[in-house]
DNA sequence: AGCCGGCTTGCGGGTTCCCGCAGGACGCGA
DNA sequence: TCGCGTCCTGCGGGAACCCGCAAGCCGGCT
């Protein structure tokens, strides 16, 4: 068994060493790179390994590192070691696992215990292994009221960029109406509709994007990503006349 | 000499409260806490303390705790240390450092020995030390096109919360078309006019807030905080009518 | 079949936003 | 005093947004 470290914090990064070192004595050989980048070419290298992926990093991050990974070798067993619990970065990381991959998410903040706990379940027994603080960000969203489903999260990112409904409606295939009970849905689910008591307060479009990005739905790397697809998608579309 | 040190990352700590023993022999105590309440009350009990404090903290920021330290003691020497130059960050810094306080500025990524350096700087030469790339940060802003100035800043905050010109008007003591001005001159700093070739693409309200995140202009810690003013306002001021 | 709930679409309207135009207030240097 | 630049403000209109209402499609359930 191998393994590969992609982490950018030099400290964080020993620390991980000597997790490993202590809950994998069978791993034969530990890699380390410090950008997501590096780890995807690292990982082309070494066809057996297992990953462990720090999701902040600059300039390519942990997902983008992990979708290309998966995408050439979708059995590869990874384990997210991230900072944040965030539903934006869950999101992320639940969009692009691929069915059946044994993967894990793994806070921080948690205790050396439960890092090498995480560490054998994965790569040894090949079972998920997801923080409880994660996975109750998981929930929270999935099951309560505030349950965006996927398309709505999708226009939710739409206007969150900045696009009009007009650009939403071409890009996402819909009419002009239906963007427009899509943002209700997401107006009436996050709570954003007028609170008797402060009618005219809020633009309940920019409001939406707001309340998102305080309940931690969106941040600033899914907002990143989400332009680079956009440009992509204005790149391959002819624009229409405008004279 | 006494230090203070606000750090929630346990390795993180454990790195500084080495460097500072390294820099500063003549330190008689070093106290540490992981949460920025905690480091106000801490301070508190330490009148002559140097406080080296990180600004990404959970639930009080490293500049709430900032802050408060410096309205109670203005002359306190503090040196940030954070993962990231983004603006978001040094505005938030600049806009609460004290007229002649001394106070440093200094990127995790930066090596132990420019550490030292700067904790001899501030805590003992009594002097500014703010890293290089930060200083960059503070400059493309403020020296470039798109420099917001601070009034435009406030009303750029306003839209990321979601407020309708209405409100913003009312809040900031302006008429509607200024605001609508302000908005404008923001439109036009951040580079959000009409592209020739993408008419009616953006919603430049949406569009002006996406890409000021995009540019570390703003992130969820300023909307946050910008969220608590906001309420403190409504909560002060008379609604009006509306039945 | 028949009914139901969900998703989509069109229509129409009230409101808000975006912004060119133009007039007024203030400060500053000639 | 005049001219100039900068900021605030009102007016007006075209566009975009917010949204109730109603009709159609479709899959599931009885």
């Amino acid at each position: 068994m191998r393994v590969l470290l992609v982490e950018d914090d030099p400290l964080h990064r020993a620390w991980l060493r000597e997790a490993v070192r202590q809950a994998l004595p069978e791993c034969r050989e530990i890699v380390e790179c410090a950008d997501g980048g590096d780890g995807e070419t690292r990982a082309r290298e070494m066809p057996d390994a297992c990953v462990v992926m720090d999701l902040q990093m600059q300039p390519r991050t942990g997902i983008d590192a992990a979708r290309t990974i998966w995408r050439e070798r979708p059995a590869t067993r990874i384990l997210f070691w991230s900072n944040y619990s965030d539903e934006a970065y869950v999101r992320g990381v639940s969009r692009i696992v691929p069915p059946g991959a044994a993967y894990g998410y793994v806070l921080k903040s948690a205790s050396g215990e439960r890092l090498r706990l995480a560490l054998r379940g994965i790569f040894v027994e090949n079972q998920c292994v997801i923080d409880g603080e994660v996975r109750g960000a998981q929930q929270r969203s999935a099951v309560q009221s505030g349950a965006l489903s996927e398309t709505e999260y999708e226009v939710l990112i739409d206007i969150a960029l900045g696009l009009t409904d007009q650009a939403i409606a071409l890009r996402r295939g819909l009419s002009l109406r239906s963007v427009q009970n899509r943002l209700q849905a997401i107006y009436d689910k996050l709570g954003v509709r007028a609170v008797e008591g402060q009618t005219g307060l809020y633009n309940l479009r920019g409001r939406a994007v707001s309340v998102a990005v305080l309940r931690r739905l969106l941040n600033r790397a899914t907002l990143e990503h989400a332009e680079a697809d956009l440009a992509r998608w204005t790149a391959r579309h002819p624009r229409p006349r405008d004279p």
